[in-house]
DNA sequence: TGAATTTGACCCAC
DNA sequence: GTGGGTCAAATTCA
């Protein structure tokens, strides 16, 4: 049974709640880096168990005050664990703590980014679709996603999409949070051809068999669940010929005209992307 | 039939 | 009070 948080409940400590999931997750992923980069660095994971185990502590004296957690909040060394395989599963119970049914929180957008691009990209996650809505002095409706494995992993990455130009077609996309989710998607079958549009930017098509809706612009762009969590490529190496994904189309730059013949190609996922600068 | 999308209502920051 | 972000029931799709 699941408790919630009461309407009195102080929203700087909600804040403050949230801002401890974050770390935790954060330290989760840390820990997974450390279990699969060096396989036996015992000492850096001990740390990452402690900075789990501060989290719950500062959780549950957040809580002390006046919600009684008690009886969902174990004492701490035992809800929150000080083993590898219970860390996540502490994050998790610390979310359903606040996760409320109805009851929205809207986020702040300090750390957005907002990119324009000239078409609808996949950036390696799945998205779900979970709103729409017309903006005041806006053209066209405005699209919000959030990440597919939110309600399994916690993920806690949303996205805006929003056509801001007819011709040539322009979109802005706004990210918001980060990836938790250990998921990483396949890649679609590459169809390779030039663009009709403007033959000096070669289009890509990733391909499937998503069938595109008419009279939705936005069909190619969303994203259907990705289940292939087990066999997900490491360093994001990916097969060409194994990519199940929805179709996007990609324009490469001028002078890139060809792909190598092998069936492999390295995709870098979006924060690699931006960290390098490279702006599609 | 389960999962994804749509859409109207609700809620909150400004 | 308003605009926009989120929720969740209804609908659609595979």
């Amino acid at each position: 049974m699941e408790r919630s948080l009461p309407e009195s409940f102080p929203s700087k400590r909600i804040r403050a709640i949230e801002e401890l999931i974050q770390g935790c997750q954060f330290a989760n992923e840390l820990r997974s880096l450390l279990h699969s980069s060096s396989g036996d660095d015992g000492s850096a994971i001990d740390l990452v168990l402690k900075i789990l185990s501060s989290f719950a502590n500062s959780h549950t004296i957040l809580n002390s005050d006046d919600f009684d957690v008690g009886s969902q909040l174990q004492p701490i060394n035992t809800q929150y664990g000080f083993n590898s395989d219970s860390s996540e599963e502490s994050c998790r119970s610390i979310s359903k703590l606040q996760d409320r049914r109805g009851r929205y929180r809207r986020r702040m957008n300090s750390q957005a980014s907002t990119k324009d691009t000239a078409t609808l990209m996949d950036d390696g996650h799945a998205w779900r679709k979970y709103g729409q809505k017309l903006i005041i002095n806006a053209k066209y409706p405005r699209h919000y996603y959030r990440c597919t494995h939110k309600r399994e992993q916690g993920c806690q990455a949303i996205k805006y999409v929003q056509r801001i130009q007819e011709d040539p077609p322009k979109y802005q996309t706004t990210s918001m949070g980060r990836h938790t989710c250990t998921t990483f998607p396949k890649a679609p079958e590459i169809i390779f051809e030039l663009s009709q549009s403007d033959s000096r930017f070669p289009l890509i098509s990733f391909d499937n068999t998503i069938a595109r809706k008419e009279n939705s612009f936005f069909s190619t762009f969303q994203s259907t669940k990705q289940e292939h969590e087990e066999d997900k490529p490491t360093n994001y190496e990916i097969r060409i010929s194994d990519y199940q994904a929805p179709s996007y189309d990609y324009l490469m730059s001028p002078g890139q005209t060809t792909f190598n013949s092998f069936a492999y190609m390295t995709v870098l996922s979006e924060c690699d992307i931006r960290d390098e600068g490279c702006d599609f």
